[in-house]
DNA sequence: ATGAAAGACCGATGCTAGGA
DNA sequence: TCCTAGCATCGGTCTTTCAT
């Protein structure tokens, strides 16, 4: 049987992942509320379409995005976790990075032109959008929301909007975005941890990636085993990204194939469908080993 | 037993990411 | 810059399950 490089490769870097952990040796990024409870949209929206909604619980969570850029998709939910990253280890509203490379490099990814390009148009559609997000409770009669709108940023200085500005040879740049008082107090009153080897092992699959960050995230929060529904109002298909299937049976046939790939990165996962396919049944369970205290050195 | 619905498997497609 | 591999999605189809 023969094995395409990047099938090795990939082997290897799981391999990392696993070893990472078992070793409690993990590096850990950071993701956010928003999008670790709902998922952005795994593919890109149909053209003229802005408005994307997805729902956990009483979370919701809405993108609106900007009409010359349109909604983030795919591998565009690196840049929030990027964000977010650099939020919670600058404990700052101010962050600041050096390069756009600093930011492939940290996620493990190449850096050709076109790989710059693809991370410009990132940054635009996630720095044009607005994202609403908050809880609507339904009391006896009233529908009650509470929601917060907010763009990620309120300023930056970054590399392709910085055009002959202040260009002084010699100077450094330095990457300066000011995050939006909304999303830096959301990041830093509820930063989710999460397996930096595994995001970037992941990075390609970007549903596949979203469910291992929730379930990294659940499992952790899980006290025993709990039934999360699939299908209907609260299930899963209104809180991930992918698209609405046309059969229901493609969906949970997705599902299966997404939570394998998971036991490859995470083989303790304990998520499982149930007999009927209708719930997931998760059970508490860490992704992330604490680091083992190390030896004075 | 029979038909309907769900599961499992296959291959095609359009697009994205990775690699040389 | 070009080619290949991989991902999400969709439709086809055979098999299994289940209620009638």
């Amino acid at each position: 049987m023969r094995i395409s490089k990047q099938k090795h490769r990939k082997a290897e870097r799981i391999e990392l992942v696993r070893l990472k952990r078992e070793q409690r040796e993990q590096t850990l990024c950071f993701s956010s509320r928003p999008f670790v409870l709902c998922g952005l949209p795994v593919r890109q929206l149909p053209k003229g379409q802005l408005l994307y909604e997805r729902r956990n619980g009483h979370f919701v969570l809405q993108v609106t995005g900007h009409p010359d850029y349109g909604v983030p998709f795919g591998q565009d939910r690196m840049v929030p976790i990027f964000l977010a990253t650099l939020a919670v280890q600058q404990q700052s509203r101010t962050i600041r990075f050096r390069s756009a490379s600093e930011m492939l490099e940290t996620f493990g990814m190449n850096k050709g032109g076109k790989e710059y390009r693809r991370l410009v148009a990132a940054f635009e559609r996630t720095f044009g959008a607005t994202i609403f997000f908050g809880t609507d409770t339904l009391t006896s009669k009233a529908k009650i929301v509470h929601r917060a709108r907010f763009n990620f940023f309120s300023e930056a200085r970054v590399w392709y909007n910085r055009a002959n500005e202040d260009c002084v040879l010699g100077e450094r740049y330095e990457n300066v975005i000011v995050l939006s008082d909304e999303f830096f107090e959301e990041v830093t009153a509820h930063p989710i941890p999460t397996d930096l080897e595994a995001v970037k092992l992941l990075s390609s699959a970007p549903a596949v990636l979203d469910l291992f960050v929730w379930l990294s995230y659940r499992c952790f929060t899980a006290g025993a085993k709990e039934r999360i529904p699939i299908f209907g109002p609260f299930g899963l298909v209104q809180q991930l990204g992918a698209v609405e299937y046309g059969r229901l049976r493609k969906f949970r046939e997705k599902l299966q194939q997404w939570l394998s790939a998971i036991r490859r990165v995470w083989p303790e996962c304990p998520a499982k469908l149930d007999g009927d396919g209708m719930y997931l049944w998760v059970d508490h369970a860490t992704a992330i080993q604490p680091v083992v205290p190390s030896v004075a050195e």
